[in-house]
DNA sequence: GTGAAAGCGCTAACAA
DNA sequence: TTGTTAGCGCTTTCAC
């Protein structure tokens, strides 16, 4: 049960070569005779031998991992973009230490710090939100951080995301061409940047447009998930609201469940609209319409980015925004 | 952008004592002088240096490191025990390289191998079953590996889960006692030890207990996911069944959306029963009966199983089953 | 096309 | 309590 015994150096003894021409075989170097090399892999196959990736990355100062920081395996949206990072990150034989922060200020920290130690080549940052703590983990990186799903408000990362803000906007506009009047806007914490200053605002432009007023009574702010989706229900049937727009679908979940539960009826009394399109989406009944968003593709892209940053490549585009669209289901009676 | 350049030889020099004494203090090793740390301490932050891992997994041959291979992130059931043993390795100060097998034989190799290149100390396995490719992986690995929610027909390693046997005829059974005759049993892939030898099993035990006959007809085998569910939905409802047992969530999901979607009214004109009592249990409506099974404990329990084994401490017992239980919900009327 | 040798940054004896 | 000194297994000049 003890560690790796063979080693190059086995290797070049057995092949009598020199480590540095085993070394070059290894890594698909030119500059060996076809000869050497076919005797040279002919003794790894003997021996059994497997590059010790630690002994690389000491000696070649790359690691061929990269780190990523999720705020919890459990959520769907994040397992989405981290599915999509970690397929891309195998394309370019990357591995991933997967960190999960817990939304923890302090965690974040120190799971940055980890990262760094363990001499990750680069890292992708998953969250719902950036503060100053953070910010300085990812200056004194000296490897590549770039976003997945997240908005920096410093605009001091390179991140991939959808356009919140006019996706809330034409979605809440769906409503109002409805007819509705008092749309509830429910969120997670309001003083994070992604909400106040995207979605919020999105919100709030549509329904500008169509002269209504801004009712803060209509706006319900919660935790994310489920649970407090659910809890919310009470509160959203209470406001007099007809429709409501959500920006997490495991919170819109819990409120449609919630109404549902509570004698509502959806889409007939109320109508519902989710932003984020995942796999919950689907198994509630009815069926949530939904903001469409492509969230594997945002970790997909955001690895893709990384890859350029570690290449020391310049970035065409150092914020980039993917499509969203709008799918029409069951929680709508006829939006869009 | 490049990478660490603070070593402990700077420290050393700065702090005017040995690389062995910055070590030391590093290390936590308690022999060394109160004065003489606190001196180096104050360099350390000073420089702001960080410890290399790499290099010191080099030295000492530990990485703190541990390999997770995951079929599916996205998976709930899957990013459950994940979470499980993430929380745990982290209070053991051991960090996870996270990787997808997509139940895939030869990318469950292929990231053994992997994993194993990059020297960690330990591996959980997760999966639906386990063929000889990976078990001649499980040899080789030079460290212990841990299954988490999966059974070894080999019985090699050792593994973490509940008696999906009895769990599996302890909810047949309350359905017997409901008074169903037909009951469908809803599965992934039965050539899967864990489906054919004990799911399959327990669904038999009861049948037997209660003189009905086992029909072939009334047993359905899925991909494990949502979609399959669905669509097995149709089949399941013209096989004249009253009721069904669904091994998986995602599955049962299908199932109940399908089946209600085809107009059937569950539970009125028909029960179901899941297995993994997971997130989406309580999503669909109705909600499911399922099978209560403490995926985070498998998960944890697993880990800390690990630990055990990487610090060489002997395991009292080599197959961990851990306690399940039931919950009756809208998908059955009286059950249990 | 191949080899020799100097590190990469740290730990772990062993001395002192 | 502290310092010295080999490595750990590999990559990477630089020669040849």
């Amino acid at each position: 049960m003890d560690k790796q015994t063979v080693t190059i150096y086995d290797v070049a003894r057995e092949a009598k070569v020199s480590m540095a021409t085993v070394s070059r075989v290894v890594n698909g170097n030119a500059n060996v005779k076809a000869e050497t090399k076919e005797k040279v892999n002919a003794v790894i196959a003997k021996l059994g031998y497997r590059p010790n990736a630690v002994a690389r990355g000491l000696a070649s100062r790359r690691t061929t991992t990269i780190g990523v920081v999720i705020p919890d395996v459990t959520n769907h949206y994040f397992a989405e973009l981290a599915r999509g990072i970690d397929d891309v990150a195998a394309m370019y034989h990357y591995q991933i230490i997967l960190a999960n922060s817990d939304e923890s200020d302090t965690k974040e920290v120190q799971v940055m710090e980890n990262l760094l130690g363990k001499q990750v080549d680069g890292i992708i940052f998953m969250g719902n939100t950036l503060n100053d703590a953070i910010r300085d983990e990812f200056k004194k990186a000296d490897v590549p951080v770039a976003l997945a799903g997240l908005l920096d408000e410093a605009e001091e990362q390179p991140s991939v995301n959808i356009a919140y803000r006019s996706a809330m906007s034409d979605a809440t506009t769906g409503l109002l061409k409805a007819g509705h009047k008092r749309i509830a806007f429910v969120s997670g914490d309001l003083d994070h940047y992604m909400n106040k200053a995207h979605k919020l605002l999105g919100y709030q432009d549509a329904l500008a447009a169509y002269d209504i007023a801004y009712d803060e009574k209509l706006v319900f702010e919660g935790k994310y998930d489920y649970q407090s989706g659910y809890q919310l229900a009470d509160q959203i049937k209470n406001s007099a609201a007809t429709a409501a727009i959500v920006a997490n679908d495991e919170m819109a979940a819990g409120v449609i469940n919630g109404l549902t539960d509570a004698g509502v009826n959806v889409p007939e009394d109320f109508e519902i609209i989710t932003s984020n399109d995942s796999k919950v989406a689907v198994i509630t009944r009815p069926q949530l319409s939904s903001i469409t968003q492509p969230i594997y593709d945002i970790g997909a892209v955001a690895m893709r980015m990384l890859t350029k940053l570690m290449n020391h490549e310049e970035l065409a585009v150092n914020d980039i925004v993917l499509p969203h669209g709008f799918a029409d289901r069951g929680s709508t009676k006829d939006v869009k």
